[in-house]
DNA sequence: TTAGAATAAGACTATCTTGTCCAATATAAA
DNA sequence: TTTATATTGGACAAGATAGTCTTATTCTAA
């Protein structure tokens, strides 16, 4: 129902949205959300195109977000990636339906219209504060990876890195 | 959202359960719906895999609905095809999280809830009755197959088809 | 029994999605 | 100005989806 690349999208965003104001690397993004380093790279690059994330070259650089998690939506970034396409006429291109939906595509559209709106009213800052089962994308006890409290100062990409040097595939 | 074979299935299945209890052939159908014909004999033959239509060969023979308008929901037609995947557990093998969905798979999760509940409400006889703006897939006058008030009783399909013995490509 | 009508099935092609790999480019810090 | 770090971009490949074409196979009616 979701695209792949847009599931990975959303865990980017997240995982950004926890870190922010600090900008994470594309392989912290890519090992935080258990996506393909060389995929997760180019979905960044559409998020960054469409103006939802930031990206910073050189040493101490990354990714940030470039909107406000309590302004951002589940939407956008869906939308970014693979745009909802509602159905606005009749795709059987029936002259005579014009706007007028039939009831088969009049349904079908609704079930459009109702997924739009619940992405639209999800921010990413609720998401983020909803920690009542599980925390997003983390493991209760992250082991590598300082995400829960991480106190807004020092990089700490580097630190989480050195843990895999070059190790291999995965 | 929804792939074109989806679609397609449901446009068929509403285009039989309109003619319901006539048979329908495979040309017909295709050309009542709008799709390629050579694609939708697969497309019906999926559903006759899936016992929701029911195949007859030979002269006077096509395809009829196994189920009747009254019981056959949209979601039955949907996940014969395509089947909604719903989110179990933690798509990132997370294992502390099991079965307990992080914040953005459970919204995810509850979208694909939302749907499964809306097209699993809705039968074929709904579709058929609503009748308030366009009539289901079909021109307002319909030309060459008489679909709306055809009287149980004469095949109809062979009159809709002289119309275009061998006329190229469509 | 035979001819025509109709579905069934398989091979084939094109396009999109997902994913990989590598070289180029930009940037901050030493 | 050099170097390490990080993104950017393009070429490439595998798999899924969409669509075509041709040849069986099955069945009914005459």
């Amino acid at each position: 129902m979701f695209s792949q690349t847009v599931e990975y999208a959303l865990r980017a965003v997240v995982f950004l949205a926890h870190r922010a104001p600090n900008p994470g690397i594309c392989e912290d993004i890519a090992l935080g959300t258990k996506v393909p380093r060389p995929y997760m790279a180019k979905v960044l690059q559409s998020l960054v195109r469409a103006k939802i994330l930031h990206s910073q070259r050189g040493l101490g650089g990354g990714i940030t977000l470039c909107i406000h998690p309590e302004k951002l939506t589940l939407l956008q970034v869906i939308n970014a990636i693979d745009p909802v396409k509602r159905i606005k006429s009749c795709p059987m291109d029936l002259v005579s339906h014009g706007l007028n939906l039939c009831p088969l595509h009049r349904r079908l559209d609704n079930a459009l219209a109702a997924f739009e709106q619940a992405f639209d009213s999800t921010t990413l800052a609720e998401i983020l504060s909803e920690t009542g089962g599980s925390i997003p994308l983390c493991e209760t006890l992250p082991k590598r990876m300082s995400l829960n409290q991480v106190s807004i100062s020092s990089p700490i990409s580097k630190k989480g890195r050195q843990n895999h040097p070059k190790s291999g595939k995965v």
